[in-house]
DNA sequence: TTAAACTTTCAATAAATAGTGAAAGATAAA
DNA sequence: TTTATCTTTCACTATTTATTGAAAGTTTAA
């Protein structure tokens, strides 16, 4: 196989992957175009590799930043922006494990704590009020254990973990 | 807070974090609403509940059986199908992930290994075909610990995490 | 300063996704 | 069988989400 050929099913695979975890297939194509490129890359060299349009390649390299995905580089004589993305595979996991647990596991976790005070006591009640326990409870011990993933504390991260799987 | 009031908020809250997860929010709701109540609830109270169409409450209910986070349930003498889900947490977290890895980390899995078989050797190439490498290497630990996960194999879980991190 | 080079914003538009409901397909009691 | 009850399908419509591109905003070299 081809280099380019590799790395436009790379670019494919990555997009596809990032809509099914409900990132939109431009920015998660971004992210493996400049994954698989050594050098820095500008907004004009993404817009053309990609396809796509000014406003939605600076949108979308704005996003992988947020995420800590990706990093502005300036090159030397150059007024334009150029962007790299993280080489270290754990690195990568950690940032999107991090953004994710903010995003989508502590709102969700604030809910289930507003849940918790229901002021009535029949079968139903009482059996409801258990499940959302042990939801919060489970969700709860998740988000703690992603804490110490993303932190890179091993230690905790297993002792944490031992703790939730009994 | 009143029971009523709860559900609602908890279907509510279960919609929206599915709908980030890549799940569409109709399948979250009515899995949340089947989680909120003990007793079986056919098609109809569904559609009642979450004010949807015959056609939408069906195909979600058998998406959410398909994920295993669902059960049909006959009840004697009536000749409607009722729906029930799942009670314990843990046995709904390890169907969804089984699911998920069935359905987005073996596909990419695939083709990094596809991607391998790269025949240039400039420097570019080189490097590119480095860090195809460390993806695959990383997301096929991922998915065999999820696999142990999801036999509920702590054993093996606990030998493939240690392996993974080091 | 000023003006060229670049970045950002956002209203309009396009594309993708989800939902509807009526009709066709099953199933099982009579 | 036949028929009433329930389930599934699918072409159409509605809703949501992503993308465009031109205009406004910002930065920096001269």
């Amino acid at each position: 196989m081809k280099l380019e050929e590799a790395k436009e099913e790379f670019i494919q695979a990555w997009g596809a992957l990032g809509s099914s975890w409900g990132i939109n297939r431009t920015m998660s194509s971004i992210h493996a175009l400049l994954m698989a490129n050594n050098e820095p890359l500008s907004t004009e060299d993404i817009m053309a590799a990609l396809q796509i349009s000014r406003g939605n390649a600076n949108m979308n390299t704005r996003a992988l930043i947020e995420w800590g995905l990706v990093k502005k580089h300036r090159i030397a004589g150059d007024r334009k922006e150029f962007f790299v993305a993280g080489k270290d595979v754990w690195e990568m996991a950690r940032q999107i494990a991090k953004e994710r647990r903010k995003r989508e596991l502590n709102p969700v976790i604030e809910s289930l704590e507003n849940l918790k005070d229901i002021d009535e006591n029949g079968e139903e009640a009482e059996s409801f009020k258990k499940r959302i326990n042990d939801l919060h409870d489970f969700t709860s011990e998740i988000s703690g254990l992603v804490d110490k993933f993303t932190r890179n504390d091993r230690n905790w991260f297993y002792r944490s973990l031992l703790k939730l799987l009994g």
